[in-house]
DNA sequence: GCGGACTGCTTACCT
DNA sequence: ACAGGTAAGCAGTCCGCG
């Protein structure tokens, strides 16, 4: 391996190893305080680790906060991997299975474990054994022949929860072990820590996620390869042309791109500056001078490199015999990881759909690095009108540098945001650094899960046990095909509201799961004396004797965010950058506290349990039924309700007041002021409406002119509209603007008409969510268009990809944007149709009427 | 053979 | 591979109609 890895020859010396069964063993031997603040000698921070099946052992990979660089610390406590089994010893012994892989046995214990569905403690049977591959990987595994728990979980993670490592937490190295340490907090943090320090589970999150996340070394790379005709993608399971182009961008400042100069060109590099050049006469020399590079940084940062980059560096090598020179990346089935360090793949990254939803609250739509570097950091790819062929090399130079610039600057924005947030992810979920930004919430939920698991010594269940546990379902979806009955929505009162509140229940979902208890083995738990807990109007009962471990573990995360993080995140006598830092931190916690009802109502979660989830909601609709009834007890005038949330007309101050201390005192929930509108305007359609904030912006909800469908035409006359809107602030103001906005209606819809539109600006764009072929039951109309594109261009067009079109007036009715070659091909009636149907939802409620038909139409024929 | 009523599919949104 | 509820447009089918 590599010069940097200094410690590997302390670790790879040591291999006799003992066995050690005691599974609860720590790895840290004492804990240490650095002697001196500013020297960080050997201060590490766990950030991934892996197995290494030569050795046969765990690695850890550290990050060194001094030497920048990966520390490597191969196991030392002799950890096994292992599985359970709930049969005996002795008749284990005897078990056929047991028997054929008896040579890479290590042993068999008997081990007292509490299983939470019963409640009880039980012994099961330890099945430890040499290798993972005994318990699963391979057909011949034993998780395949015989029953066992606990099998399906990655080697690496069982060693880091069992032998207490956290990922994210800080480290010192000395004598070839690693001791927990004690970072120094600043004195808000210390005053938390003090204030709930009869809590030890409190104080350890709030030590693990208030420590600092280090600035990290990254090199941002992007690759070129030259593929001949442009008609095919190279693929990196068939590598047959050369990758030509490595653009490297680094946070130490480097800038380069390397170049296989295989047309002998002489590269015009006048005026450029953004970058240097290095050119070679072979591709090997390339590869080997690309990689050297790449290994002196810890972190491989990529957009795509586990399916493409870094994956078609390995096969290419591989199939121009030079594999040894790229040995050290690890291609997996799905990804692609480097011995030396942590590769990110920013792509899987951004297309998690927490990531998007929440962290970055929808701010980019389409997952491609043109879009998200658009969106996040104000920089796009260079458009490309030609080939590879058709430009010089100087030309491909600037165009890849670009995309590592891109990619560069997504890890690095707002003082490497996406890390410090991929960072903390992994201390919440105890999941390697590689793993948080290939996995969904799904995954660092249970991630997390198992590791409490462990620590409470309790048994995982078996998804079917958890299944058999029994309990019905008491109320129909509303949707067909769903499991279970949600949430409820009160119909709007059409018409325009002035002074409107909007009051909802501080995260209803998981202040439900807390406070009621709510977790798989507590929802019909096996306790007699719990059976008249009843959810009402169902015949689901729920524990009074245990604390749920998913009620805790929401509870938990809960208090932290709220009590601690959010307020450290506003504590004025913090510096701006720890403010941010703290901010994160609770923006992260939210994401997990919004995820967690959804994943355990899934049913492929490993803990799912259909009337835990449908108790969630029944007591939410309780919830939202008992808050606006009281709120109407009060006098108040509810307009709307969504779930959580719920719309008051021009209230009374005390009103509100009386009833947010009602809500809090009878159903313990804490209802918020989320906002309050100058007015609102609702149709009759629920999730649907518009209004304006009391600080003047617009709120859109819904609006067919705000979905990223509607063609961009049709939403600036929708927005134009609610433009003319927004300033409103008396019903007289209202008929005003009532003849500007008809004015406005009449001649877009003339100029649709006489076709005077940007044939882009009528594109409707559309997302193709999965393959072509799989649109058997209908063809929409996006899906005709895509492949009408596949038919003329050969293009392949792939699920994700946003398809353009227009409508036109030939048999087919539509046309991708790209075919369009004229504009008498475009069908007006249809646009016009589209325009008013868009408008109607806003036109409808203020009274704008729509009289003559399509064709006889003239403007003066509208009235108000 | 045609058109309206209806159902189902698909997408994008809200909480 | 986090949930369910709602709107809208269109595709496809059924049914009545001398």
């Amino acid at each position: 391996m590599g010069e940097l890895i200094n410690w590997i020859q302390y670790t790879k010396e040591d291999k006799g190893y003992q066995r050690n069964t005691s599974q609860n063993e720590d790895y840290i031997k004492d804990k240490q305080t650095p002697s001196n603040k500013a020297d960080k000698d050997g201060l590490l921070i766990l950030i991934s680790a892996d197995y290494d099946p030569e050795e046969k052992k765990t690695f850890l990979k550290f990050y060194d906060i001094k030497k920048k660089n990966i520390a490597v610390l191969y196991d030392k406590l002799g950890h096994k991997p292992y599985a359970f089994s709930k049969e005996n010893i002795e008749k284990l012994k005897n078990n056929e299975h047991i028997l054929r892989i008896s040579k890479r046995l290590v042993g068999l214990e008997e081990v007292v474990k509490h299983d939470p569905i019963t409640d009880s403690d039980i012994h099961v049977t330890k099945i430890i054994v040499e290798d993972p591959l005994v318990i699963g990987g391979t057909a011949a595994s034993l998780r395949n022949h015989i029953k066992l728990w606990e099998a399906d979980i990655k080697y690496y993670a069982n060693y880091l929860f069992d032998s207490n490592l956290n990922v994210g937490k800080h480290y010192l190295y000395t004598n070839g072990w690693v001791k927990e340490v004690e970072v120094e907090h600043e004195e808000p943090v210390r005053k938390y820590i003090k204030k709930y320090s009869s809590e030890p589970l409190l104080v350890e999150w709030i030590k693990l996620l208030s420590e600092e996340v280090p600035e990290y070394r990254m090199l941002a790379v992007d690759i070129e390869v030259y593929v001949p005709d442009q008609t095919r993608m190279p693929q990196p399971e068939n590598p047959r042309d050369p990758i030509f182009v490595f653009s490297l961008r680094g946070t130490d400042g480097l800038k380069k791109v390397l170049i296989y100069n295989l047309r002998e060109e002489k590269i015009d590099k006048e005026g450029i500056n953004e970058f240097s050049i290095e050119e070679f006469k072979d591709e090997r020399e390339l590869i080997s001078r690309a990689m050297e590079i790449m290994r002196k940084y810890p972190i491989i940062v990529t957009f795509n490199g586990d399916n493409f980059d870094m994956r078609y560096i390995r096969r290419r090598a591989e199939y121009i015999n030079f594999r040894e020179t790229v040995k050290d990346i690890r291609l997996g089935r799905n990804d692609a990881r480097i011995d030396w360090g942590v590769h990110i793949d920013l792509y899987r990254f951004f297309k998690n759909v927490s990531i998007k939803n929440y962290a970055f609250s929808g701010k980019y739509d389409e997952i491609t690095l043109n879009g998200i570097g658009k969106s996040l950091v104000s920089l796009e790819k260079i458009e490309l009108d030609k080939s590879f062929d058709e430009m010089t090399l100087r030309e491909i130079c600037i165009y890849s540098f670009r995309d590592a610039e891109i990619t560069f600057r997504l890890a690095n924005f707002n003082n490497q945001l996406v890390m410090k947030l991929i960072t903390i992810i992994g201390r919440i979920a105890n999941m390697t650094l590689d793993d948080v930004c290939r996995l969904s919430v799904s995954n660092w939920i249970r991630n997390r899960m198992i590791d409490l698991h462990r620590k409470k010594n309790y048994i995982i269940p078996l998804q079917e046990e958890i299944k058999n546990k029994g309990g019905e379902r008491h109320f129909e979806p509303v949707t067909k095909g769903k499991k279970y009955k949600g949430a409820i929505v009160v119909s709007p009162k059409s018409g325009v509201h002035f002074n409107v509140y909007v009051l909802d229940i501080a995260s209803l979902y998981p202040s439900i799961m807390k406070e009621y208890n709510i977790s798989y083995e507590t929802v019909n738990c096996p306790h007699p004396e719990c059976r008249g807990n009843l959810v009402k109007g169902t015949k689901t009962y729920i524990c009074k004797k245990q604390k749920g471990i998913v009620s805790e573990f929401v509870g938990l995360i809960r208090d932290i965010r709220v009590n601690i993080f959010k307020k450290l995140a506003k504590d004025k006598s913090l510096s701006k950058d720890k403010r941010e830092f703290f901010n994160v931190v609770q923006n992260t916690l939210k994401v997990f506290i919004n995820a967690i009802y959804g994943v355990f109502g899934s049913e492929e979660f490993f803990l799912f349990y259909l009337p835990a989830a449908e108790a969630v909601t029944t007591l939410g609709r309780h919830a939202i039924e008992e808050s606006i009834s009281e709120a109407e007890n009060l006098g108040l005038e509810v307009i709307y309700g969504d779930t959580d949330s719920f719309f008051i007309k021009d209230p009374r101050q005390e009103a509100i007041e009386a009833l947010i201390k009602k809500v809090s005192k009878k159903l313990k929930l804490q209802l918020e002021i989320d906002k309050i509108y100058r007015y609102v305007v609702f149709s009759q359609r629920k999730k649907n409406y518009f209004g304006v904030l009391s600080d003047g912006t617009l709120d859109v909800k819904g609006l067919v002119g705000k979905k990223s469908s509607t063609p961009e035409y049709i939403k600036r006359v929708f927005y134009r509209i609610l433009e003319e809107l927004r300033h409103i602030t008396t019903q007289e103001e209202f008929e005003k603007a009532k003849k500007k906005i008809t004015n406005i209606i009449m001649e877009a819809e003339e100029k649709l008409r006489k076709r005077d539109v940007d044939i882009e600006d009528l594109a409707l764009a559309v997302t193709l969510t999965k393959p072509l072929k799989s649109y058997t039951k209908t063809t929409p109309q996006h899906v005709k268009a895509a492949r009408l594109i596949e038919l003329s261009t050969g293009r392949k067009i792939l699920p994700g990809s946003v398809i353009k079109y227009v409508k036109t007036v030939d048999q087919n009715g539509v046309k991708p944007m790209e075919l369009i070659r004229n504009r008498k091909e475009i069908d007006a009636n249809k646009y016009i149709e589209l325009l008013w149907s868009t408008l109607t939802q806003i036109v409808d409620v203020l009274e704008i009427e729509r009289v003559a038909t399509a064709k006889s139409r003239r403007l003066d024929q509208y009235f108000l």
